[in-house]
DNA sequence: CGGCATCCATCTCGATACTG
DNA sequence: CAGTATCGAGATGGATGCCG
């Protein structure tokens, strides 16, 4: 029994729900707070560390350092160290890592066109009072 | 210059890098942790809070309750009350919700699909001693 | 330059308890 | 059933120092 009864029956099939899935870990290291806008990033050009570093504002050097090895070790970002001095260290994305942010970039995308309905909800939402009575149905058992 | 140098140029001019841009902060409401399964489910099907609570496995009810007010409030939920005893409570997705959504089971779908990539990629990741030496140039400049 | 290690302030999350 | 309140644990993120 794990399709809900009167399912639709799409053909969604995949085990994102469940707890110890990896599609699911993996979901969490991809969508985490940088993941995204790393791979984002990363869809645009390579990028040296501080390079990237820049282009994602707002993140720090820990967390983009942990972003990207989870990344990598994931197989979505290549990181590529030529150890000179000063050193060099060069991130791409990887075959399936680019497929990853193609999605994500239909995301961002769409997000991004949505601006001006999502101002207008959240207005909406923090304007309201309190209990906005949706209550239609009468069925009280 | 706000873009980097040598830069291809594609299409993709969103701003989600920008700190405070609304786009960066609906991207991490979706995106968070429980933002996506909560997308997914919904996209199923429509769902009372406990048995929404049932499909994604492992959230607290704090968090699914935070995570739908949020994304009610960016109007991607719909949120429908009925004042019954007991209540009643039906969740389900907005147009934008639903277009957000579908995306989002792209993004699954193809995670799903590369479970075994991504093994493999870790269990690769894990193996390797220390210093891969991936060292090509040695311009040292 | 590109890290990692440590300390520390803060914020998030999750389990539990309680309310309507 | 559908939440809110509270509190402790752990994650997050900044600052600093060190290394190749």
């Amino acid at each position: 029994m794990s399709t809900a009864p009167g399912d639709p029956t799409d053909e969604l099939v995949t085990t994102v729900f469940a707890r110890h899935c990896l599609s699911r870990s993996t979901l969490e290291d991809v969508a985490g707070k940088w993941g995204i806008l790393a791979l984002l990033a990363l869809r645009e050009s390579d990028f040296r560390f501080n390079a990237l570093r820049r282009r994602v504002e707002g993140v720090s050097e820990k967390m983009l350092s942990q972003t990207l090895q989870t990344l990598e070790r994931d197989g979505l970002v290549l990181r590529e160290v030529r150890t000179t001095i000063p050193p060099r260290v060069e991130y791409s994305l990887t075959g399936l890592g680019a497929q990853v942010a193609h999605r994500l970039h239909g995301l961002a995308d769409l997000l991004e066109e949505s601006v001006p309905q999502v101002t207008e909800a959240r207005r909406a939402y923090d304007a309201r009072p309190v209990g906005t009575g949706s209550d239609p149905g009468g069925e009280q058992r």
